[in-house]
DNA sequence: ATGTCGTGGACGCCACGA
């Protein structure tokens, strides 16, 4: 069984190159971020057609994330038990955002999630960040516990770069979110939680990124980042035979600014 | 091959988020 994650910015700007993608990449489930739509405009028909079911969270253009399967698509969820909202007007209701869908396809346990940006430092959006990451921790911790064995794969984009090594220039990041302590933190908690990074071992750095901005000519200049993650619990990551991550499908026109990243099991 | 991109609202650009 093949499964990959990618922030395909935009579901309807992409479909065509998502279908050409999924049809010719072998992939029995794609996690998505970033579909920038809601549940009625989502292009569910064109994933029928080749064979993949899909279940999508969507409020507005902003976030919204899916995960499409072959391989069965039970017991979706839609957000995590104790998932933080936000809201930039403090009169109003905190919304609980499309960043995080789960559902359990060919026995494992998929969550597809955007992890808030952050913004700047001083941002209201940081400190959400940093709660949203501490409470699917607290989550995510929890279904381990009531069931050690349960294969268990987080992916998405998690918006921190881990380590220096996933960055092009750490001094470019001084001051900026995705390389600051406490977002390191607030994802190395995971790992001690006992999900490992099962890409890494196979797609060793430095210079390997999963995302370059559109701007600046960072692609073509190499100048990138590794902020999207397929962290699995010990009985999924047992399981990891092989990992790449798609740095073609970051090339021309109509690309999204993330590559997909794709982890193959073994029985 | 790559010198931003996508979406929505009131446009034919601007605001916003990334």
């Amino acid at each position: 069984m093949r499964i990959a994650t990618w922030n395909v910015n935009s579901v309807r700007a992409r479909t065509d190159r998502i279908i050409d993608w999924l049809e010719r990449s072998d992939v029995d489930v794609l996690a998505m971020q970033e579909t920038k739509c809601k549940d009625a405009q989502f292009p569910f028909e064109r994933f029928q057609e080749i064979g993949y079911e899909v279940a999508h969270v969507g409020l507005s253009q902003w976030n919204g994330v899916a995960i499409a399967s072959r391989v069965g698509l039970e017991d979706v969820q839609i957000g995590f038990e104790d998932q933080p909202g936000f809201t930039k007007d403090p009169e109003a209701e905190q919304i609980r955002e499309a960043r995080a869908i789960g559902a359990t396809c060919g026995g494992v346990r998929v969550w597809s999630l955007y992890v808030p940006n952050g913004r700047e430092l001083d941002d209201p959006h940081y400190e959400y960040k940093l709660n949203w990451l501490a409470k699917l921790r607290d989550d995510a911790e929890g279904w381990l516990k009531k069931n050690p064995d349960q294969q268990i794969a987080l992916v998405g984009d998690w918006n921190v770069a881990p380590t220096d090594e996933d960055i092009w220039d750490p001094a470019v990041f001084e001051g900026k979110t995705h390389t600051s302590p406490a977002e390191r933190a607030a994802f190395d908690a995971f790992i001690t939680s006992g999900f490992a990074d099962v890409v890494r071992p196979h797609t060793p750095g430095p210079g390997v990124y999963t995302y370059w901005d559109y701007t600046q000519l960072r692609f073509p200049k190499k100048q990138g980042m590794r902020i999207d993650f397929i962290l699995g619990s010990p009985a999924f990551a047992a399981r990891v035979e092989s990992a790449e991550i798609d740095r073609e499908e970051r090339k021309g026109k109509g690309a999204s600014d993330h590559a997909p990243v794709i982890v193959t099991l073994g029985a």
